[in-house]
DNA sequence: CCCCCCCC
């Protein structure tokens, strides 16, 4: 093999003319820490035997290739891809840097184990001396420097002479220049948005944007919103410039930047049609099913499988927002012979078609946690294809069909606990949910314990409800045979009897006070609110019914959450489902089964299964 | 300037 460096090439790059894959040598790599892992860059420098250039910049998808020693000092490489842009500089203006998007190494480091030649640092005057007819082309595309009495209107730093711009690399925008033009792909659009708050109101959108340098999120507020929505279109490119950067923060994004933009009234964007195939289309990371298994809730990530089966559109009502909300689960499939649930919403989930087995490439999905199972959902900021045009999907196709499709695959978003019961893993006792932190987060968390009945608080345990079927609010009673329901704001001459128990549960480790609803005191009373309604003329009957319900024991399925409470907090604990304990040796069986995975004895399989 | 992303 030979270890000829292309000598020159980095003077005639340099100065915007285009060399076939050169050849060159690593001296040198130096890390430009992100604030966040996965958005460290690297800047190595290279010679081509004449020549030294200290700011070829590495796409970021070639780090690994630093860290795990590849790159190395000496290491002789063939840059097969790249791209150059202007990027302003302090001191001289500005300055071409190169990026490297692709590189084949044709000797080791260690192998090669010296300096090749007798690379010179680039003078300002050897560039001098590499200028030919590209750099005479690219000094005149060069864009208007914006002047203070302009109209910003009508002149645009993207409309130069030559039709031609100076375009930036995604990866070199900082809050700290602004005259800059970026020519990006759209991969996702959010829909429109309001919001109001103590801080005011109004509307946006965002989008994310990649180019072969990297990636970042925009978002346009009120009348930007306005101005841009229509004209984004997802997949397209666009060329834009005079938008204002940001921190990003991290908290809400996964997009790897450290910045992200705003558009501002002065803001351009121009559709571009031409040489956009350069331009990245959107990149998956996909995560196989099969370790899904082990990321932590909340974790992003993207997936792919083959749409195995499809549920129906369900319909419910969320508890934060009492908004109406559309679901589907689907479980996907993959080679690693493991299904998931995934989550679709809003009008995903009713356009949804899984009868023909699609391939779904789903980008930035949460992982859930549900009963001991994972599951991974769509969110506002996730990308979903169906059936994506890449090789990819294609294999995972050929697999299904000849494999996956008959063949039974491990479902892990399956729970784990009592087989076929519903009921869910998250055993604890009642003193472990009280000092595990249990709904201290956003949302209830879950969580079962055996547990027996102590104390049952017969007072206002019943009250009359709004005879309308869904309607459960207490009524007032008009004392004229008329009852008046607050929410249907109508008055009825009857009512339905309402069951709202709260108990006092009891294990050995401690005691906890729940709140049981209509079904669940039903269930714990052993009789129906109507019919304990009836018995309430009577007190020693209707104070029997809740003596004979203490001191029995269920299975408790229990929603935990941490509420502020005159300025104190307190476990909120509802019962969502009661259930016998079962025969003894069913429960023994349990327990066995966890004293043996506590223990680590045996190959315990979770009960049930 | 948003930052919600849902349910069992």
């Amino acid at each position: 093999m030979s270890l000829k460096l292309t000598e020159g090439a980095i003077s005639v790059i340099l100065a915007g003319g285009n060399v076939d894959e050169p050849v060159v040598q690593i001296l040198g790599h130096k890390k430009l820490a992100g604030t966040n892992t996965g958005s460290d860059r690297f800047r190595l420098l290279i010679s081509d035997g004449r020549h030294l250039n200290g700011f070829a910049m590495l796409a970021t998808q070639l780090n690994n290739q630093v860290t795990s020693g590849e790159l190395c000092d000496f290491t002789v490489v063939q840059i097969t891809r790249y791209i150059t842009s202007m990027v302003a500089n302090s001191e001289k203006g500005e300055r071409r840097v190169m990026v490297i998007l692709d590189v084949k190494i044709l000797a080791s480091g260690n192998e090669v184990g010296f300096k090749l030649g007798n690379p010179k640092p680039m003078t300002d005057g050897a560039e001098a001396e590499a200028v030919g007819p590209q750099q005479a082309v690219h000094n005149k595309t060069v864009q208007p420097k914006p002047t203070a009495n302009r109209p910003a209107s009508n002149v645009s730093v993207l409309s130069s002479p030559g039709g031609s711009v100076n375009t930036h690399p995604i990866s070199s925008l900082s809050p700290y220049q602004n005259k800059w033009v970026i020519k990006a792909r759209v991969t996702a659009k959010s829909p429109v948005r309001t919001w109001a708050n103590a801080r005011g109101e109004g509307k946006l959108f965002s989008m994310d944007l990649i180019d072969e340098t990297g990636e970042i999120r925009a978002t346009a507020f009120k009348e930007q919103c306005d101005k841009f929505f229509d004209m984004i279109e997802v997949n397209k490119v666009y060329l834009i410039s005079r938008c204002v950067l940001k921190t990003a923060n991290k908290k809400f994004t996964n997009i790897k930047n450290d910045y992200e933009m705003t558009f501002t009234s002065d803001t351009q964007v121009i559709p571009c049609n031409e040489d956009t195939a350069g331009i990245p289309t959107l990149t998956f990371d996909f995560t196989p099913i099969s370790a899904l298994a082990g990321l932590e809730s909340n974790a992003i990530v993207d997936v792919i499988g083959v749409c195995k089966s499809s549920g129906e559109v369900q319909t419910l009502i969320s508890r934060n927002t009492n908004k109406e909300l559309k679901k589907r689960e689907v479980m996907i499939v993959d080679q690693s012979n493991t299904g998931v649930t995934l989550t679709l919403w809003g009008t995903q989930a009713e356009d949804f078609e899984g009868s023909t087995n699609p391939v779904l490439a789903a980008k930035n999905v949460r992982i859930n946690e549900y009963g001991g199972g994972k599951s991974v959902s769509l969110l506002q900021s996730s990308v979903l294809q169906i059936n994506p045009d890449t090789p990819q999907a294609h294999k995972l196709r050929g697999w299904f069909d000849s494999v996956g499709a008959t063949q039974e695959q491990e479902n892990i978003s399956g729970r784990t606990g009592v087989a076929g019961s519903g009921f869910s893993a998250n055993w604890m006792t009642l003193k472990e949910a009280q000092e595990n932190q249990l709904g201290c987060g956003d949302k209830p968390d879950y969580f079962t314990s055996v547990a027996t009945v102590l104390i049952v608080r017969s007072e206002n345990s019943l009250y009359k409800a709004c005879p309308t079927e869904d309607c459960n609010k207490k009524v007032i009673d008009q004392n004229n045979g008329m009852y008046r329901c607050e929410k249907c704001n109508r008055e009825y001459p009857n009512f339905k009897y309402r069951l709202l128990l709260s108990v006092s549960l009891g294990d050995f480790s401690g005691n906890q006070w729940a709140t049981c609803f209509q079904d669940t005191a039903e269930i714990l009373l052993g009789v129906k609110a109507q019919d304990l309604g009836d018995l309430f003329h009577d007190d020693r009957q209707f104070q029997e019914v809740f003596h004979k319900a203490a001191f029995k024991t269920y299975i408790f399925r229990l929603r935990a959450k941490m509420e502020n409470y005159q300025e104190e907090n307190r476990l909120k604990v509802t019962v969502t489902e009661a259930r016998s304990l079962g025969t003894m040796q069913e429960h023994n069986a349990r327990l066995i089964t966890e004293i043996k995975e506590m223990a680590g004895i045996g190959n315990s399989v979770p009960y049930g299964n």
